[in-house]
RNA sequence: CGGGGUGUAGCGUAGCCCGGUCAUCGCGCCUCGUUUGGGACGAGGAGGUCGCAGGUUCGAAUCCUGCCACCCCGACCA
């Protein structure tokens, strides 16, 4: 592990880069555009995925798993999914290698081995999963079907950056079937609430929920949520979301249900996702220039504790009250390493800590030994303070909670103080410019603004915010009259 | 796919213009000793087909040609 970090304020890029490398928790592969997610990046996916699981069972859906190749044939049978699609998936032809008959320290493709039909490895599942569906549902009484799968999916994006775009990505897909519209829609509204309340809680990510318009839109969708977030650069990342899917996969696959009427009828259709791109967004929102700032309830160790000694007689009686307090904290369930490497000082255990964003570290010398204490420190705000080891275990777990709460707020004030209401274009772009974060302004509706303002100003519409008042207003390009605001912003 | 850039030890690099004791330095790694309350210090040591393949030359990290890889900017990105 090197030293130091780029300052954000020099290179944004740069800074969230060398954190991931130098927080250890991502590399880029030899594979171009893919990601190796190390262990200690990977603990934090595993809590993320263990919290969103559990709300998933909650709310009475089951996991499963379908195929990794989808036969081009199924793939292209939803027209607006497969187009949308089209320009970056990744084609398996052949099944064969053979010696290389030029040079023998080669392999080719065997010619002889090309597939009949190509296989795309799938950039998303809907095409395999309704084709699997359709022989699932024959009546009202074999629904609903609440199924989410964990995955890797492929995209082969011309450009890529680690968590946020890589061409191999780990995420679950909830790929759900309905009787009506309206319950389809509830479970559309229903699992963007819950990732919008996941990234809040456990990330302590403030997100703005709202749906998406017709150009950002899922391919394949009659309407997307989603949860936007603010990064500390003032650039929006989309952090999830939730589509609608009408009857077009039931209509594309020809998945029909008997009603109870006996008649025959498509199904409803959803379908919902959150990715590694979230690790992006944990790091981009919170972190600073002395490393990652990991949220407790996140966070894969929660304290960690480093002895400081002289001679192994001093460490033998450090250790004694160092177990004595993993014991209490492990009591309380809070996660907690006990550090006694002889093979590193204090000052780089600290600083090694510090980049992976660890939220409270206790240290603990001859002269804490002495007055019956232990020096606590908080990652957050870099503060240290001296505490009785008496009642630690209730004063830590307090003090995480406060930690927790104290990084939403943070994130919060800054979010809120970047959006900013325009009234004309030219402010707009100064805002833009100047200012960054999200913009609120009036839009008149139409695909063809919305394409001009990102073609002049590259920022998109991020969402229709579901909480946005109505209110009558100007478009902020063409003027012509509006009844709601929405945000816009540049994203990554 | 366009425009620009870079490939020298695990990482980051000097050297390239002007071919010849130039393979440099820092971090990291190993050994020994002293250390340990914020990234230790000293001494010693290991580690390199200078991206690959040709060519020019008595001689190529250095010049020429071709190829490959990666990075940045754009196009692209529910």
């Amino acid at each position: 592990m090197g030293k130091g970090l780029t300052k954000r304020s020099e290179n944004y890029s740069k800074w969230y880069n060398e954190l991931v490398v130098k927080a250890d928790l991502a590399e880029n592969s030899a594979v171009r555009g893919c990601m190796v997610i190390k262990p200690y990046g990977y603990a934090i996916w595993e809590k993320m995925q263990a919290e969103l699981d559990k709300k998933f069972k909650e709310t009475g859906h089951q996991n499963a798993y379908f195929p990794l190749f989808v036969p081009k044939s199924l793939f292209e049978a939803e027209e607006k999914n497969a187009e949308g699609f089209a320009k970056e998936c990744a084609v398996v032809t052949h099944y064969r290698l053979k010696t290389d008959p030029n040079d023998s320290s080669k392999l080719i493709a065997d010619p002889e081995a090309k597939l009949e039909e190509e296989l795309i490895v799938r950039p998303t599942s809907e095409a395999i999963i309704w084709n699997t569906y359709k022989g699932w549902i024959q009546s009202y009484r074999d629904l609903p079907i609440l199924v989410n799968q964990w995955a890797n999916v492929v995209r082969w994006e011309m450009r890529t950056r680690l968590f946020l775009r890589t061409a191999e990505f780990l995420w679950q897909e909830g790929h759900t079937a309905h009787a009506s519209k309206g319950e389809a829609i509830a479970e559309t509204a229903q699992m963007n609430e819950i990732y919008a309340n996941f990234v809040q809680d456990f990330m302590a990510i403030p997100v703005i929920q709202g749906r998406k318009t017709e150009s950002e839109r899922f391919a394949g969708a009659d309407d997307t949520y989603c949860i936007e977030a603010l990064m500390q650069d003032g650039k929006a990342l989309q952090a999830g979301t939730s589509h609608f899917l009408g009857q077009n996969f039931a209509k594309a696959f020809d998945v029909k249900y008997a009603t109870k009427e006996g008649k025959q009828e498509y199904v409803w259709a959803t379908s919902w996702g959150v990715s590694t791109r979230l690790m992006g967004a944990l790091i981009m929102t919170h972190s600073d220039d002395q490393g990652l700032v990991l949220p407790p309830n996140l966070a894969p160790i929660q304290v960690v504790i480093v002895p400081i000694y002289k001679g192994e007689d001093q460490l033998a009686l450090i250790s004694e009250k160092a177990n004595d307090i993993v014991n209490k904290l492990r009591a309380k369930g809070i996660t907690v390493k006990f550090d006694n490497r002889d093979t590193h000082r204090p000052g780089a255990k600290f600083a090694q800590y510090e980049l992976q964003g660890i939220p409270l570290r206790i240290a603990i010398g001859p002269k804490d030994l002495e007055k019956g204490q232990v020096e606590l420190a908080r990652r957050d705000t870099l503060s240290k303070e001296s505490i009785p080891q008496a009642g630690i275990e209730n004063y830590i777990q307090n003090l995480l909670k406060e930690i927790q709460d104290s990084l939403y707020t943070k994130a919060l004030i800054y979010r809120d103080t970047h959006i900013t209401e325009v009234e004309n274009f030219e402010s707009f772009k100064e805002v833009l410019e100047n200012k960054g974060g999200f913009i609120s302004a009036h839009w008149d509706g139409t695909t063809e603004t919305e394409e001009k303002i990102k073609t002049l100003t590259k920022a998109t519409i991020r969402c229709i915010p579901f909480d946005f008042p109505e209110e009558e207003g100007k478009c902020v390009f063409t003027g012509k009259p509006s009844n709601k605001r929405v945000l816009f912003a540049k994203a990554y």
